[in-house]
DNA sequence: TTGCGTGCAAAGGTTTTGCATGGCA
DNA sequence: TGCCATGCAAAACCTTTGCACGCAA
């Protein structure tokens, strides 16, 4: 299982779009078309590949969106420990809010002893409306 | 965009096992397979075109869950006004919990107030681990 | 040089669409 | 009777896999 061993052009250029742009999700599509605009094209295959590598270590999250029919992919920073906060997704911009509150940490040993469950933070996003977003609403 | 205007066999036929089998969920290949068994087949694009329509209209809820590959769907009741709190679903068995308690419904509040974020719960899942698979764990 | 990484092409799987037929109101 | 619903077949997508070649270590 070993993975992630060579350090090549492409995973750079992936890894460098992602974190770049870390505030929004992508599907592989955007992905491939953006490094093709970019003028640093990478093969659909290697996309995948390797950012299903980085989903499974944890250093981008998968989302299915609302109104998108494919995968999405979002790249968050390891030192921020996201295994142990919950996280808000804008439906409307695709900004991550990582909630790392006392409040909220809270609310899983609440759910864990009133409801007997354990939450899994990796696997759960809370959807809805950032405030930037809900001012252009208003509007 | 009328719809849902006619009453037919079918429809009642799929509502009939979404209702029956309202604590799981399904993916579409498991709906077909299942009526087929049941000896009600109904053909695979009228499944799929109804099952969108009852997601649109709420009384269904589109998942993607972790192990598997396509969306599942699952039955909520129309009088449990599931718009107004959030969802626990178990991603072992599958099952769906609703989160009605007052605690609960203080954490939306706390969400809105103190991250100026404001939650869908329409669209909101949180995922883990359910008491009795827990349980089965443990074993 | 070794073995993993890349990317084309093809396969596999899921979902959507076109269209003739069937059925509800 | 007038539409909408159904379901087959085909198309359109999305994702994964096989394989020969390229490149990092």
């Amino acid at each position: 299982m070993s993975e992630n061993i060579y350090k090549t052009k492409q995973r750079s250029i992936i890894l460098k779009l992602l974190e770049d742009n870390s505030e929004n999700s992508f599907t592989i599509d955007e992905i491939v078309a953006l490094l093709k605009k970019n003028g640093e094209p990478v093969g659909r295959t290697t996309v995948y590949r390797y950012v299903e590598n980085l989903s499974k270590s944890g250093e981008v999250r998968r989302f299915y969106e609302g109104g998108r029919s494919s995968a999405t992919y979002q790249y968050v920073k390891k030192e921020n420990h996201c295994a142990e906060h919950m996280h808000l997704k804008c439906t409307e911009c695709g900004k991550l809010i990582h909630l790392g509150c006392d409040f909220m940490n809270g609310v899983c040993s609440h759910i864990e002893e009133h409801h007997k469950f354990l939450v899994n933070n990796s696997k759960t996003t809370i959807l809805g409306i950032c405030e930037d977003c809900l001012k252009n609403g208003e509007k």
